[in-house]
DNA sequence: CTGATCTCAGTCGCACTGAAATAA
DNA sequence: CTTATTTCAGTGAGACTGAGATCA
């Protein structure tokens, strides 16, 4: 593969990030797949057993979905009886949306099959190395301060 | 943005990796279409320019583009006057694709604009840091033992 | 009234599949 | 007849937008 690439796109480092995502991507799909969950659900129950319940507004912004995708994606979670929405007793506006116990138990299930996909993408690398990646992606990630220039 | 993920999501690398992902890729489609082109164009221009002329079927795993998507993206091209399909004289179901001197000069315009994206993604990391991080992503694509433990 | 939240329908770029057309 | 290449139409998941409903 890679040494058939043309140098242009070997040596950019958006290039190689969009293959190295596109291929975790589809393997985590696939993983998930076959426990009938899909990155959504994951990222939804994910954010609710580690944070605690809220309403979909913060949700979308914790999973980093959009408004439109939290409400589909909660909706076939309460389906399956994995999360729970009430109306929020202080504003009847807003949702308040919680993990059952049979979601936590979900998770617990995925939380293995995403670290499966884990093991399998990062294979190449030392731990050591897997931390430095780790960190590297995390400061990737815009600052406060790129968002306050970006609303300028 | 990175103080409010959640535990299992900020300490994920593949969900790190897409998040820097979908901002790099959005980042770069942005500014490619300033210059009138997509993801696609640049990158069968840049297998044309390093790799010469070449098939189709070539083509697409050179750029790792799908067969339906490389014919779409000549088409466009072509009718740009940036790139040229032959009939290739010794079998003629393939075309021969090359690129064209308008083609090499479009690039040399885009490559300028890719290597402000990269600088605009990576501004966070020192030139040691981003060669780092780009050797840890050439190392995360599948390998030729894979492949062939894939294939079976 | 304005403004926030949630929902639904629909759009868009991207990756992919299946089938037809052409030629070896 | 079978196989390889190109092309076209369509599918599917993901990210997103706009309009409407509900309520503070």
């Amino acid at each position: 593969m890679t040494e058939d690439l043309p140098e242009r796109l070997r040596r950019l480092p958006t290039w190689m990030l969009s293959q190295a995502a596109a291929r975790a991507h589809r393997l985590l799909a696939e993983a998930l797949a076959d426990s009938d969950a899909r990155g959504h659900h994951y990222r939804l129950l994910a954010a609710l057993q580690d944070q605690g319940p809220t309403n979909q507004v913060v949700l979308g912004h914790r999973t980093a979905l959009d408004r439109s995708d939290v409400a589909v994606g909660l909706a076939e979670l309460e389906q399956r009886g994995l999360a729970h929405r009430d109306p929020d007793p202080d504003d009847g506006r807003r949702k308040r949306v919680q993990i059952t116990d049979a979601g936590t138990r979900f998770l617990a299930d995925l939380d293995e099959v995403v670290g499966a996909v884990q093991d399998e993408v990062l294979h190449q690398l030392t731990p050591e190395e897997r931390r430095t990646f780790l960190d590297l992606l995390t400061r990737l990630q815009p600052s406060a301060d790129d968002a306050a220039r970006r609303a300028t």
